[in-house]
DNA sequence: ATAAAGTCTCCACTAACAGGAGAGTAAAGG
DNA sequence: CCTTTACTCTCCTGTTAGTGGAGACTTTAT
């Protein structure tokens, strides 16, 4: 298959699918005449593999363990868990922060008229030492 | 000032200072025997600004507008309450994604057996298309 | 006088691609 | 058969917000 194909299938931009070739995630073979890369449906799968993860918020490199995985027949599958409970506590984790920062920001907002005077609590948080942060 | 003492009056290191005046949002002067940048007071504030607004997620273009509406004596606070509002929705939608992401990631985790099998419900998802994602 | 600390500029690197230039290849239509 | 359009190739640049390091200069401390 050709990448254009393979794009379609796999939901990417073919400019991503040839990216994930550059950076050997998944490399596909080449039409000896044309130097076109020629994509196995393997790779697809593979390729769509890699998108959902990357949905899932796992980086390229942990992509990378998780294919690696997938495709080692005799894996357990303790790794993939620990994998996936990492990547909960970092969801977490970014969780609590944005919520405080939407906190913050909704509290300031809250007091900030938002007409044509000058007057605003936001700047001023932003300006003096009284935040916390 | 130099821009070691700015750096820890403004809890930024050196190296981010520096960038800040690359980037001109904070513009020293110059010591012209030494060529070192001379801050402020006022650039410290701007500094302290910036960190401060960088932490609510604030751009860093973001971080210029605010910072050129607080330096605008005859600014309204409509321009303001409008950024953070926008801010703060982004911050909604974020909040949302990563809510849906620890869900179904939670939701295979308490599916997969973590032992030494292989069988993994969490690379079955990957690799299928039942996921709607 | 010398050593340590601070500062300078410049360059490369990070993550995960996207955009575009310029050139070659393939498929479709007339 | 020719032309147009679509597809693909490589290579280069840009994105965000810095971080790390090299080599050179200055200042401060001993």
């Amino acid at each position: 298959m050709n990448i254009g194909l393979v794009a379609k299938l796999s939901n990417l931009t073919v400019k991503t699918v040839r990216y994930y070739a550059d950076i050997s995630i998944v490399t596909p073979g080449r039409n000896p005449k044309t130097g076109y890369r020629s994509y196995s449906s393997d790779d697809v799968a593979k390729l769509q593999f890699i998108r959902k993860a990357r949905q899932f918020n796992f980086s390229i490199d942990e992509c990378r363990e998780l294919l690696s995985l997938y495709q080692d027949k005799n894996r357990s599958s303790k790794e993939v868990k620990r994998l996936t409970t990492e990547k909960i506590l970092e969801i977490d984790t970014k969780l609590e922060e944005l919520n405080s920062l939407k906190y913050q920001l909704k509290h300031l907002v809250s007091n900030c008229q938002g007409n044509d005077r000058p007057d605003c609590p936001i700047l001023d948080a932003l300006s003096n030492d009284s935040l916390s942060v």
